[in-house]
RNA sequence: GGUCUCGUAGUAUAACGGUUAGUACAUCGGGUUUUCAUCCCGACAACGCGGGUUCGACUCCCGCCGAGAUCACCA
């Protein structure tokens, strides 16, 4: 049997990293299967509707590859795929439950509901709304909510992830399926929704482990096949052991892309936040998650959401992408990460910079801070340079003697290439007597006067010989 | 309060009833001709508590404690 999963947000805002999990595991199980994720955009509640969040769902699933077989934009065989435009379908499956007398419209006005709730609290017993039954109810009509009507007893199911599950009558109730709106409740219209587009396996949150009763009790009454139930749980915040949620400040995951996260670390991370494949294996493109996932690995608790973990997968991601697919790969990710003045330069000189620079990059947005003396000359400040702790032992006239031997060395280098850069600034050493931390911290610290920057030998090669000789006689010239 | 779920280092996790309880991030040391980073080596650090069952329990059972979820005309 063809594996279906969805996955089915509300247009509340955006996605962030508490929920898209919700999105993962489902197109995993679908893609390892050969089945179909669809997306299901569950807009029926009109007040909490926020206008272009359907297309921030659609950029954030797009941005992290997972791309839904059916749904809004690419459509499908089940549509309409906004829960808005189901209504007819809804009202359908209703009026099914009304006439097998299942399901009845409830006049009683909210105050009297209230009234009801209070004094099952004040008495301390549990308030379930079936023992307020009206005794007459009217027939239903637009206006007027339409309840299930729940018969008390047990279910046993098994939940993918939690396992056997088991729950007295206590919790079946007679919840809401059509509001008084006309529009049927999340209760309502997930159920109808998973059946009519034939989804086999539903996963969300764990928060809706409670309420499975009463919609295995829907299932029963609409005589439908029950499909495979996963709950998945919480990522927690990072203090607390509260769920991550946006008051937590839980971001969206496309502001991480913005702020130079990789896709490709962005899944890898979140997927194996309580999961794993029982190995030891850290790094996972996303074929090997499809390839390795499985619903029994799921952890069962709750899992801290750790940002210094995905950036340190996300500096293992650069790098791998650089080794693996080379600079222009990774260079083709930058373009919105460069400084400004870098516009105005060539595609080749920043590929150049790239290629030693990308090892020390945590987020593709480290460039911005950590290359402009690339692209500009840094403003000479002798104090820094003075006040270095390898540079503070040695004397002014020893600096200024050491700037100029450079200067001459370099000046002579017939062909400018890291290489013979490098056996310059040897023979400069052997020639000086200084230690390399002297020498070569005098020399970096004039040509960038940066905290930090790659390998000497490298910087000098990338930023050419006219560059460099100029700053440092610039320097030489300050002292 | 009722119902349900969960409980291995700071964090994420591994471990047929028998291991010096493994790995990764973080932290702290050390190494690779400067810095920062990478890379390499090392250190620190955990089975919530109490009872059983068993020759033997992180693992099975019970109780407790702790944490969370849910009890909407929200999803």
């Amino acid at each position: 049997m063809e594996i279906i999963t969805r996955f089915a947000p509300s247009p509340t805002g955006y996605i962030h990293i508490g929920n898209v999990r919700s999105a993962i595991y489902p197109y995993l199980l679908a893609k390892q299967n050969k089945g179909k994720m669809i997306l299901r955009i569950e807009d029926t509640d009109r007040a909490r509707y926020v206008e272009g969040a359907t297309k921030l769902i659609e950029d954030t699933l797009e941005w992290l590859g997972l791309n839904w077989d059916e749904g809004p934009i690419v459509g499908g065989p089940h549509g309409p795929y906004f829960q808005s435009e189901r209504m007819e379908i809804y009202h359908k499956w209703a009026r099914k439950l009304i006439e097998s007398g299942r399901a009845y419209a409830d006049p009683t006005p909210p105050e009297q509901i209230a009234q009801h709730r209070e004094k099952c609290n004040q008495e301390k017993i549990p308030f379930l709304y079936r023992n307020f039954r009206p005794e007459n109810t009217p027939e239903w009509k637009p206006g007027i909510p339409l309840r299930f009507k729940a018969e008390p007893k047990s279910y046993t199911w098994h939940d993918e992830v939690m396992g056997d599950m088991h729950a007295g009558p206590e919790v079946l109730d007679d919840i809401i399926l059509i509001k008084k709106d006309g529009y049927p409740t999340y209760n309502f219209a997930h159920i109808v929704d998973d059946a009519e587009m034939g989804v086999t396996h539903v996963m969300r949150g764990v928060e809706y482990l409670s309420s499975t009763p009463n919609y295995l009790a829907l299932y029963e009454a609409l005589h439908l096949a029950q499909p495979k139930l996963v709950s998945l749980p919480h990522i927690l915040a990072p203090q607390g052991n509260k769920k991550l949620g946006k008051r937590d400040g839980a971001k969206s995951v496309t502001e991480y892309r913005d702020d130079g996260v990789l896709a490709e670390a962005m899944l890898n991370y979140l997927a194996c936040l309580g999961w794993n494949d029982g190995t030891e294996q850290e790094i996972y493109t996303k074929d090997e998650l499809i390839k390795n996932f499985s619903l029994e690995r799921i952890q069962n608790s709750g899992a801290r959401y750790d940002e210094t973990k995905l950036l340190w997968l996300n500096g293992q991601w650069i790098r791998r992408i650089f080794t693996e697919q080379g600079a222009e790969a990774l260079y083709t990710r930058t373009t919105n990460f460069w400084p400004e003045i870098a516009n105005d330069f060539s595609d080749e000189y920043k590929i150049k910079v790239l290629s030693i620079i990308y090892d020390r990059l945590k987020t593709l947005s480290d460039l911005r801070e950590m290359t402009t003396y690339f692209f500009e000359d840094p403003r000479i400040d002798i104090d820094t340079l003075i006040n270095n702790k390898f540079i503070k032992k040695l004397s002014e006239a020893e600096i200024e003697e050491l700037l100029k031997l450079t200067i001459a060395k370099l000046t002579d280098l017939k062909e400018w290439n890291a290489d013979n850069i490098q056996t310059i600034l040897n023979e400069l050493l052997t020639k000086t007597g200084k230690k390399p931390a002297e020498l070569f911290s005098l020399i970096r610290i004039a040509i960038s006067f940066a905290p930090f920057s790659p390998a000497l030998n490298l910087t000098m090669d990338v930023l050419g010989r006219d560059i460099t000789l100029a700053r440092l006689n610039a320097v030489a010239r300050s002292i």
